[in-house]
DNA sequence: CAATAGATGGCAACCGGTTGACAGATTGAT
DNA sequence: ATCAATCTGTCAACCGGTTGCCATCTATTG
């Protein structure tokens, strides 16, 4: 017995790349405990399928040799890897950086492990990297995707997919409701005596922004306000910055934009041309980014709370892992106005 | 043939949890090629194993039948996962945004896939981390650790480990080397009439914060400034308000912090105080974080190059993985001054 | 006290690749 | 033509858990 042990011991530390002391197996257990590695797998997974009395013994080997599962060992006959995809459209995206964060907490609060890759922009790399994924992990969160509906479905079809910041008929999805949010924009706008708004839109493929542009055509429907649309050429602080002359041009006293950072860069181009906010110019941005606060005016801004959506996503997923049916209609998260120094009263 | 594709397809679907249909294996495209499942496997991982003719019809099958290697089951009697590890201490601190983004991008660049964690700040949750990822990737990357020189020392013991923001002696370590872009700073302070200079300090178990402190003192000894150290709460816009009177107090004229959050923090309260930055005081940041440049006036900071030591230590790590050794020396990239408004004259 | 159901542990096959050992086929040198 | 050296493919064991099935043992019931 101490000899087999010792030949055990004896053959195995070369194995591992490098030096690493080859971890104990339930074999390993069995051995000390003095059962099946079977009833060992069962008393580490299988909560009551052996003996109370047994269960002691196995668990204090456990503890003794300081056993940790071979986690790919468990995934191969089971499938199950104790993994979350993400996919970010963009990691330089401050957007997606509350996402990444909300996923990584709840996952790792429910001991799953989060894994992250990016799709820059594109719906290939996406598909591609999605595909990848799937393969190596129990679920997929895909925020802000931007492939087609149809391949979303499909992936879905394998595996638990959750979707953020996009609806789609058939897969759960978690986005935050804009109504609530531009109404409250809107309002204050038309109380501060604004009548003409714009709307700098962001990528053309972007669902979120198409949804925007409605809320903020309805809201200013309502409070009777003009709306006009304008296009950017990125989403970016400089995609804001390139809009400044459009923006004027258009004649707006207020204007929301499809994100904080087209924000941003439309407020710099226009204090750089001389134009003052918020006394000529109101300016509303979209999300409520880290950094949002650092500007001077700090921006206004509808806040999406994007932390709460990966959040919940990670939670629908693991809720999905448990056998629980996604939920039929979208999670709808509120967003809020956030009143700060870059909209206000129009002083002509 | 084709039965036997069919009855393959057929008995299995059931298998995977959500109706996966279980993909190809090597002994699928064995059957289909009519070779032995080793020469499949050699044929795919062992360029030049096999010949010519026999790797292209493996090539063949296995593109037909659209097969994808089991990453568990390649896991398992290798070790080899294809995937490296990253310990950020706080997710929701820019600085570790670029950091990660140049790590994912190396890796995904070179077929590896990054796990992501978070120690909160934590030197106990850094190592539980740590040690829970140890043993699913084939490398980790850790990011201003906040544990033991020994823990991490025992932690490259077991696998490649590359360490960023940190020296620690016998490790593969990624840092900005912080004089040159201190002495940019001082010296361009100095030449600005400013003759006593504060350092706002991080974090007191920080590395980099002493790090930095001390380079302040080099280069202020050398350019003939007097320089105090000031303690802040901590290392977030928050700490850097409340550092405000503290900064008054000393008599600076000019202020250098541990990071951006402090200064931009710092700028806030000074301004709300009626303070101007610069003519009264000067503020130098540190790391040019995202959203340095949206502060009015726009941050000057000493710029570390976080994208590129995430990528640099990403691309360590994978060599290391290649079974290069890691560098004896740290790695050091530059760090340079990046003059916006917050720096200047001083006008008394 | 016999019959039976339920609890518990063991056996062995399996997940899907990897790899050392080996044998048959080729090739080249003599 | 002979023999060694090299190539190439196969066999089978193995990585470390999981799980269906069965045998045994215990507890319950008539």
């Amino acid at each position: 017995m101490t000899e087999a042990t010792n030949s055990g011991a004896a053959t195995s530390p070369a194995k591992r790349g490098r030096g690493e002391k080859s971890s104990p197996t339930i074999y390993d257990i069995a051995r000390l405990a003095g059962v099946n590695p079977s009833t060992v797998s069962r008393a580490l997974s299988k909560p009551g399928r052996v003996s109370a009395k047994t269960q002691k013994i196995i668990e204090d080997a456990a503890g003794q040799l300081n056993y940790q599962v071979n986690p790919f060992a468990r995934a191969l006959p089971t499938g199950r890897t104790q993994t979350i995809g993400l996919i970010v459209a963009d990691i330089t995206n401050p957007t997606f950086f509350d996402i990444i964060r909300g996923a990584e907490t709840t996952g790792s609060a429910r001991d799953y492990t989060l894994v992250l890759a990016e799709s820059a922009e594109s719906p290939e790399t996406e598909l591609i990297a999605a595909r990848r994924m799937l393969s190596t992990v129990d679920g997929l969160i895909l925020a802000s995707p931007r492939m087609d509906d149809e391949k979303i479905r499909a992936l879905a079809a394998d595996k638990p997919v959750v979707v953020i910041n996009r609806e789609i008929e058939g897969v759960p999805c978690v986005v935050p409701d804009v109504n609530k949010g531009i109404s409250q924009a809107v309002r204050s706008l038309a109380a501060n005596g604004h009548q003409q708004l714009a709307y700098v839109a962001g990528p053309p493929q972007s669902w979120m922004s198409r949804r925007r542009w409605e809320g903020v055509q309805a809201a200013c429907d309502w409070y009777k306000l003009g709306a006009v649309r304008l296009e950017s050429s990125k989403p970016t602080v400089d995609g804001g910055r390139q809009v400044a002359r459009d923006v004027l041009a258009s004649g707006a006293t207020a204007v929301i934009t499809y994100n904080d950072l087209l924000a941003i860069g439309l407020m710099q181009e226009l204090q750089a041309a001389g134009i003052h906010v918020p006394d000529q110019i109101s300016i509303v941005g979209f999300d409520d980014i880290f950094g949002a606060d650092f500007t001077t005016p700090a921006l206004t801004t509808v806040r999406s709370p994007l932390g709460e959506c990966g959040s919940r996503a990670a939670a629908l997923l693991l809720d999905m892992l448990l056998g629980q049916d996604g939920p039929a209609e979208a999670v709808r998260v509120d967003t809020e106005l956030v009143v700060r120094g870059s909209s206000g009263r129009l002083i002509a």
